[in-house]
DNA sequence: TTAAGCATGTAAGGTGTTACATGATTGA
DNA sequence: TCAATCATGTAACACCTTACATGCTTAA
C-alpha cells in the first residue's frame, strides 16, 4: 500500500503522540498548512483506511457525552512512518498564479508586467507576514517561556517559509524596478521630456 | 463561467497566437511546467469547452494527412484573457515533501535533520540545473542569435526559477550546517573527544 | 441561553494524472 | 522498414475541496 499525499501528514502527526482527526486538522492548520494542507473531507477517510490497513490503531477517549477517537501508531505504522521520512523527497508540486500572469503579459501588455510583478511581491509579503506571526505565537506560547518548545525541524520549516517570502518579495521588486527601467529603454518616446 | 485552472494556461498561451492542443501541451511542457502543468487528459476536453463557451475557436489546418485543428481566441477569448491577467493574483499552492520530511524528522529523528535538508538542498540544485539549461536553450535557439527573442515576461520568470532554486540550495545547505551544530551542542557527549 | 468551539462524518462535484488507443508523417 | 514524433482523444481512477449534517460542551 502507497502511503497518500494525506496518509503521510497523518502518520507524521501521530509520530509525536497520539491524536484525534480534529487535532490533526488544526495542526496542519497551523504548521504545514503552507506547503502541505489536508482538509476534513481527506483526513477522516483515510484514518479508517490506515486503520484497516493496520497502520494506526484508534481508541475510544470521549470528553464528557462528546464522543473522541484518538489513534496512535501501530509499530508497523511506526516503521513506514520512519522508512518514508528516509527516503529523499519526490514530490514537489507548484502553482503559482503571479508568475503564470508574468509569463503571459510579457506577450500581451509587456507595458504592465512591472505591476503584475509588484503584485507578487505584495503577496509574497503578505505570506511573510503570517508566517512571521505564527513564529511569534510560538515565541509567547502560553504565558511566559515557550510552553511547547518547537522541535529544531519544523523551526526549520517554519523560518524557510518567512526567510524564502521575503526574499521573493525583495525579488519581484527588483524585477518590476528592471521591467520599468527595460520599458523606459525600448520605448523611450512615450516618457518623451 | 469561471476560468479552470487549465482554461488559464490556454487562454495566455493562444494570447501570442494561434495553436494546436498538441503545441500547447509542449509550450507548457518547456516553460510554465514548473510552476503551471497541464495534462493532454486536461487540455482536450478543455479546449472543447472554452469553444463551446465561445472564449475561442478551432479551425482544421492538417499537414498532409495528419489530422490537426489549431485555435485562436475569440474576441470574447481575448478580452477574458486580458481581463483575468490583470486581476491580482489568488492561486498559490504548493506541495514540497522535502519541507515535510524534516518537519516530521524533528520529532521522529532529530539526528537526521540535517541530512533531510541536505536531500532539500540536493533537489533545489537539480531543479535549478533543469532551468538553467533552458535558459542556456533559449540563447543558443536556433544557429546563432536568439530566434524566438522570450518575452521579458517568460525570461523574468524563468530567471526566478533559477535564482529561486539556487538560494534554496544554500539556504538548505546552511541550515543543515546549523542544525548539525545544534545536534552537537545538545549531545555533546556523543563526540566526546 | 446562546455562540463558539470540539468532534465526526458524508455527498457531490471538480480537478488532475496515467494509461491506453488510434493513425499519419518524417528521417535514419 | 522502423523508431520517433506529430496529433487527438478517452476511460479509469485518484485526489481534494466545499458544503452540509449532526450533536456535545464550555464560557460569556
Amino acid at each position: 500500500m502507497e502511503l497518500s499525499a494525506t496518509a503521510k501528514v497523518i502518520l507524521g502527526m501521530l509520530a509525536a503522540r497520539p491524536r484525534s482527526g480534529y487535532e490533526i486538522k488544526q495542526l496542519v492548520d497551523n504548521s504545514t498548512r503552507f506547503f502541505w494542507a489536508a482538509s476534513y473531507g481527506q483526513i477522516y477517510p483515510e484514518l479508517k483506511r490506515l486503520e484497516k490497513a493496520g497502520l494506526i490503531s484508534g481508541t475510544d477517549a470521549p470528553h464528557g457525552g462528546r464522543q473522541r477517537t484518538v489513534f496512535d501508531l501501530t509499530r508497523e505504522g511506526r516503521k513506514r512512518a520512519e522508512e518514508w521520512i528516509s527516503r529523499p523527497p519526490e514530490v514537489f508540486e507548484l502553482r503559482d498564479e503571479g508568475l503564470l500572469k508574468l509569463f503571459f503579459a510579457g506577450v500581451t501588455d509587456a507595458a504592465r508586467t512591472p505591476e503584475i510583478a509588484r503584485e507578487r511581491a505584495a503577496h509574497a509579503h503578505v505570506i511573510a507576514g503570517r508566517l512571521r506571526e505564527v513564529e511569534r505565537s510560538l515565541d509567547l506560547d502560553g504565558d511566559g517561556g515557550p510552553a511547547v518548545s518547537p522541535d529544531a525541524g519544523s523551526l526549520t520549516t517554519l523560518r524557510y517559509g518567512i526567510e524564502l517570502n521575503e526574499w521573493a518579495a525583495a525579488w519581484f521588486e527588483r524585477a518590476a524596478d528592471e521591467l520599468e527601467q527595460g520599458a523606459a529603454e525600448a520605448a523611450p518616446a512615450k516618457t518623451n521630456a
